[in-house]
DNA sequence: CGTCATTATGAGTACGTTAACAACTTGAGG
DNA sequence: CCTCAAGTTGTTAACGTACTCATAATGACG
């Protein structure tokens, strides 16, 4: 049983071949139509392209990238493809690879467990990549003893530094100082914050970095809420600060639709907003979703991110310098959620 | 200037001929260990496993693919990666991918102009893909002459149906029906629609069903409006909606995020919901953003839809059935922001 | 001790492509 | 007529893999 049948009746796919023998002229001559070379009869080209159009011919992929060891695409690996912060890598990337002209390679792994750096890597190496990118939106159980693949450029999008592999992500600690300097500068002190579920990454450097300003202001930082990104805990959580904190004048909520959940729970409970509470999120995801977004948030240059993240990955095109930790600052916007706070 | 160079000390990757050498085994032998096939010696397994180890060996893609004719992924081709509508696509292949151990190779047309599904086919089929799924979320200029490419499999993620290629979608028609007759059934018939760009493959079928369901029921369908998608355009919508018609008693808006905006725009007018008016939106894509959600719509099987996708398009796994047309109907979500009309 | 099955391994080949080189034709200039 | 250049086409080799077949070693059984 012939896996693929050498006659013509078969299904196996055209060939430079085929289009050959169909057009009289040798292999080598399809290959140069094939990739428009200009030594090339334009009598015989027309007759070549005729017959590549009657044959239905389709370069084989298999045997160019075999033959100049390129693959002209570059691999990413996430849990989840609707996390905000999956997608918009993807968005990122993508821009940037179409610049290069290069395709993406997407392997989604299980959506809710974690999975290690190396079978990542083991699988991602198996496909037509030229680079490696994967998403650690929480901590791969080998992170510390992860070995890149020698002979492929490596990246990891994370906020943690990597002693032998680049890593790059946006600045989800220097958010929060932007955020915490912003309500710092407008007097507030009492600033309650609502995290994502704690085994996020983004959401370990989102906390730390109000801790951290909190602590350099000599303010002791009060019991860091849990949310699970949605605006319903958001919702929850501010509920529970209206009616628990009376000493609090600013939420940090560390994404926007908790911010908006938050938002929402205040004034379910009689406070107003800025000028009771004032609420600030990160991320600017709002626009699409609600009308008169007024949220103080910070963006990201997702598209930036894209690129650098890429340019490591495949380093022919950009800069190799190996083994760096990228981290790409946010942009404070400020709304209409934040304001002095009450006497 | 060779290329690649064949001695040792060069940076072509480590192949299993180079494998072989430093185990002192052929080539073949190699190969069953990489496969992990039975017939090896246990000692013999070990060596080879080492070398491998040692020189960092990376099965090679290329090799493999143009020695058995398949790539084990599926080429999707977007506009724009971000919108909901080609994201919802992405999650609902990915996990479909997955199921059958598969990549996507995923390309991003330009974000903003339509594309011809020539190209797209074109741009595709050089790439590592069993199959190729083309979004088109805008009328392509080449629909009606398009013809397939032989000898793989193609999708075309749309309503409109295709006499030479199998398309697939959600049901964007028989969603409003759902909807308006919802509505009927509770007694509107003044009902107002809030579309999306009219240039969208979904609002043009949203749009004629909603047009549809009125004519059937003999009501004049009044003039509908045109929004971005965005809940700004909602809100615009709706405020106009607001101050011009006393007598419609239910909105129509083509997605959920326009329906967040109208109904902010009524209760900013002075009007209920659903008491005074009735709003229905579209995709059930509110939960992560608002609390509370209340708003009716429908909600669409995303993962049901990757899965016909990407069977029709590499047709080896599933139905081989050509030259289909599949519509997946969404179901109806009764929330609480639908009511009695005022008498 | 010969026969035969079982196990382990190697040799050869084909997959489709492109670079390098060779070969052939044509025409101009000496 | 010879030489040389330019244009066109063909031949060969190599990329890395896995299938098919051949070969060699081992052990069981009569």
């Amino acid at each position: 049983m012939a896996r693929r049948p050498s006659n013509d009746t078969g299904t196996r796919p055209v060939s430079m071949a085929d289009v050959a023998r169909a057009a009289g002229v040798s292999q080598q001559t399809v290959s140069r139509v094939a990739n428009g070379l200009p030594n090339v009869n334009e009598q015989t080209r027309q007759r070549v392209q005729a017959a590549m159009q009657e044959l239905g011919f389709r370069p084989s992929y298999a045997g160019r990238s075999l033959r100049d060891g390129r693959y002209h695409s570059v691999g990413l690996c996430v849990n989840d493809v609707t996390k905000f912060g999956n997608l918009s890598m993807i968005d990122g990337i993508a821009s940037a690879a179409r610049e290069h002209n290069c395709a993406i390679t997407l392997v989604e792994m299980s959506k809710t467990e974690e999975f290690s750096l190396a079978e990542a890597t083991r699988r991602m190496a198996a496909l037509p990549v030229d680079g490696i990118i994967i998403g650690m939106s929480r901590m791969a159980p080998d992170f510390e003893t992860f070995d890149p693949l020698p002979g492929i450029g490596t990246v990891i999008v994370t906020m943690y530094a990597h002693p032998r592999v680049t890593t790059v992500d946006s600045d989800h600690y220097g958010c929060s100082l932007l955020l915490m300097d912003h309500l710092f500068e407008l007097g507030h002190e009492q600033i309650r914050y609502i995290g994502g579920p704690s085994f996020s990454v983004d959401e370990q450097f989102r906390r730390a970095g109000w801790q951290d300003a909190l602590e350099r202001k000599h303010v002791e930082p009060v019991e860091p809420l849990e949310g699970d990104w949605s605006a319903n805990s958001g919702y929850e959580a501010g509920r529970y600060l209206a009616e628990h904190d009376h000493t609090m004048t600013a939420i940090y909520a560390a994404n926007d639709q908790m911010a908006n959940g938050a938002i929402a729970a205040l004034r379910d409970s009689g406070l107003r907003v800025p000028e009771d509470v004032s609420v600030v999120g990160v991320d600017d995801s709002l626009d699409d979703f609600v009308a008169h977004n007024e949220l103080t948030t910070v963006r990201f240059d997702l598209h930036q991110r894209g690129r650098e993240v890429f340019e490591h990955a495949v380093p022919e095109a950009g800069t190799a310098g190996k083994n760096v930790a990228i981290r790409i600052p946010g942009q404070l916007i400020i709304r209409h959620s934040t304001a002095i706070p009450r006497a």
